[in-house]
DNA sequence: TTCCTATATATAGGAACGCTATATACGTTG
DNA sequence: CAACGTATATAGCGTTCCTATATATAGGAA
């Protein structure tokens, strides 16, 4: 279970924008929810997401606000901005025309 | 035209692999025919192909032999191994996986 | 209460892969 | 002969993901 590192590379970036567009979350349930809803096909570290959403941070398309829980915990709560918005229709373009692409160089989605 | 290099990561293997079991070719060749298969949109720059065809070559999953063209000019032509076309199907199972993984989590394939 | 697991964030160090830049050199066309 | 396309090759760099490690709280099991 788990794709190989080579092959989901680039891919965090997408899938981080595509779990927050719908609510937001903190970067632990960020990583359960990405390997939740792919059966575990897409699976990230914790030690790889926490930089990545600092630099989306840095970008200025996810902002995050420190939390506390009832019980005194605290957490960072990540939801996408209107410019991590506006990126996502374009990122998924891009994927797609390359998914294409390599589906018809090398019959990726042929059984 | 062409996709972002962290996109394409690791996508390179199985390109020429892809090109490569339709019929031997030489290292440049295998470069303009990726391009043009995909209309451009999956493009290798030569400086990272020949090391990936060595790193293949590694492997045992293509083999080279030096040739000289009639008009004197020398040029590698690399071919499939028994063990290279092997590897295909598992490949292509796992950028299946990886596809559908990714179009479940972002919607990647609709339009 | 002690131990284990799950939750939660963070950094250091390294590996892999594709990039730009650069080098060399032959063939063809203008 | 200059320019361009063909052809191979290496050095050095950036990005992204990895393993390993550190810290700390909550809850359940022993």
């Amino acid at each position: 279970m788990g794709v190989t590192s080579s092959i989901k590379r680039g891919s965090a970036e997408l899938a981080i924008l595509s779990v927050l567009v719908e609510e937001p979350l903190h970067g632990y349930e960020i990583s359960k929810r990405i390997e939740e809803h792919t059966g575990g096909v897409l699976r990230f570290n914790l030690a790889s997401l926490y930089p990545m959403l600092y630099r989306l941070e840095k970008r200025g398309w996810v902002k995050a606000s420190w939390q506390t829980t009832s019980s005194g915990r605290r957490r960072r709560c990540y939801s996408l901005t209107a410019a991590g918005r506006k990126q996502l229709p374009p990122l998924r373009d891009e994927w797609r025309l390359f998914f294409r692409a390599l589906d018809r160089l090398a019959g990726v989605s042929r059984a």
